[in-house]
DNA sequence: CGCCTTCTTGAGGGTTCTCAAAGTGGGTGG
DNA sequence: CCACCCACTTTGAGAACCCTCAAGAAGGCG
């Protein structure tokens, strides 16, 4: 019945031609920096040891895992380019998408203080990942008490972000918290440089995207549709397009100071 | 109430003999230095900076805001005794109770590196927090990089529960919810020292409790019942009393893992 | 003793789940 | 280049879980 929709071209549309970045693409640490700065202040010298980090990159495709659940690692993960997800697993085998890293976060930052995560990341589309050592990072800590306080607060948005998730999955409904998350990704895409809070590409299915709602692919299937027909939002492939940003903020009952963006991502 | 004696609890890391500073009862600051410790090591000098802080007592009643949400604050709220719980309230009045924070929890340390939160801070029952201001916290963690470790891995504890609360409101029903909760808590508790896994006090209504479990009063207490009639657990006032936590562990598909505590809880 | 908060019980309805199957498009091997 | 397979999306029907509204017990406190 409902027609237009499906994934049609994900691939063709999104890649170099639409996202010209510039002869002088953004280095991985220099998103990573940029986050920072959003919420921290740092000297041009604290900036250049954190761009002096090494790294090795690694590619790891749709659905596998980045970092195994419970495993011990010695390096954190920098989010390149793809879309990773944080999650926990149950005995009964279902999955919990706790947290979605976009191209600039520092995934696995926690790691630096506690390396024994009980979580796992998992590439939700092909993903490249920046893999940082504990121990270069542990030592800017030490070195640079700003960096120290940058990577708390990191680690506070975070905190934050799950905190607002608790709300909207305890106490919001299917449609709502669907809502919540297109308004928290368009406003983060934005804000990270990969699109406009209106138009973004969000690579995950519906069964990843259910995942992280709480919900099952069925039924996040259909709150979709009722967004769809409300001409709340469109999606093309892996594009999604907002019609009205203020309307879904009304229907997700967002308000993002929750993200810690002192501008307010007004 | 205070049921046994300061911290001795299975690590065994926060031994009373090495700090045999107090005939009795644990300060404040005492506790909240054992939680420290319990995470991270620091050395005497440290311990002895973090007991030196010096903070304002104020009782709170039930139901009371200690901070209203969305307040800007200059300081951080230590739990003495009572109960207390972060909460976001959403427009349609509904309330998320989103952590609970029992004696030694420094409920605000956040909000020392980012003094304008989103959420409120409400006691459960009547409470006594220890209000510590920032400036001299901030100063802590510049002096001493291990401290700035402490708070920073005390944060992260604090997300891994927020993180496993995610996947437990989205994938677990109200039985392993309110399952998981309590082996939690009897975890927290006794590892605090206030009382046993099996046998601890726990004094929120159950209207309280539906609120952190995302849940109806009336929900909660049906469910609750079915506990109690399957033999779990049994409650009488405030005090709950689990008669096998393995199987109210196996009820809850719950691995103290998440809680950080490097001796596993075991 | 009476009021108030909290706990408990009942009945009915809505949201979301489960199971099952069909449609759609991309990728792959022949 | 076509046929097939596979992952993903969509649809349907029935059931389970949890919510809402409403009201009756049970305990604490002046």
């Amino acid at each position: 019945m409902r027609v237009t929709s499906p994934p049609s071209s994900p691939a063709g549309i999104l890649s170099q031609e639409s996202k010209p970045r510039m002869t002088n693409q953004p280095t991985a640490l220099e998103l990573f920096l940029a986050r920072l700065r959003l919420r921290s202040p740092l000297s041009s010298q604290e900036e250049d040891a954190i761009l002096a980090l090494k790294g090795s990159e690694v590619k790891t495709d749709a659905h596998r895992d980045i970092v195994r659940p419970g495993q011990t690692i010695d390096f954190a993960c920098l989010v390149v380019d793809g879309l990773a997800g944080r999650f926990d697993q149950l005995a009964n085998g279902h999955r919990q998408i706790t947290a979605l890293h976009i191209p600039g976060d520092m995934c696995d930052l926690h790691s630096v203080a506690v390396p024994h995560t009980g979580w796992g990341i998992e590439a939700l589309t092909k993903t490249t990942t920046l893999r940082v050592a504990h121990a270069p990072l542990r030592e800017l800590t030490i070195q640079f008490p700003a960096i120290a306080f940058a990577f708390w607060r990191d680690t506070i948005a975070d905190a934050s972000i799950l905190s607002k998730w608790i709300s909207a999955l305890g106490r919001r409904g299917a449609r709502a918290r669907l809502a919540h998350l297109i308004c928290e990704m368009g406003i983060r895409m934005e804000q990270t440089g990969l699109g406009t809070r209106t138009h973004f590409r969000l690579p995950a299915t519906q069964a990843q995207l259910a995942d992280v709602l709480g919900l099952t692919a069925v039924h996040l299937n259909r709150t979709l549709q009722t967004l769809r027909r409300d001409g709340a939002l469109f999606t093309e492939g892996f594009e999604v397009k907002v019609s009205d940003f203020n309307r879904l903020s009304g229907i997700a009952d967002f308000d993002p100071q929750y993200l810690l963006l002192e501008s307010g991502a007004k």
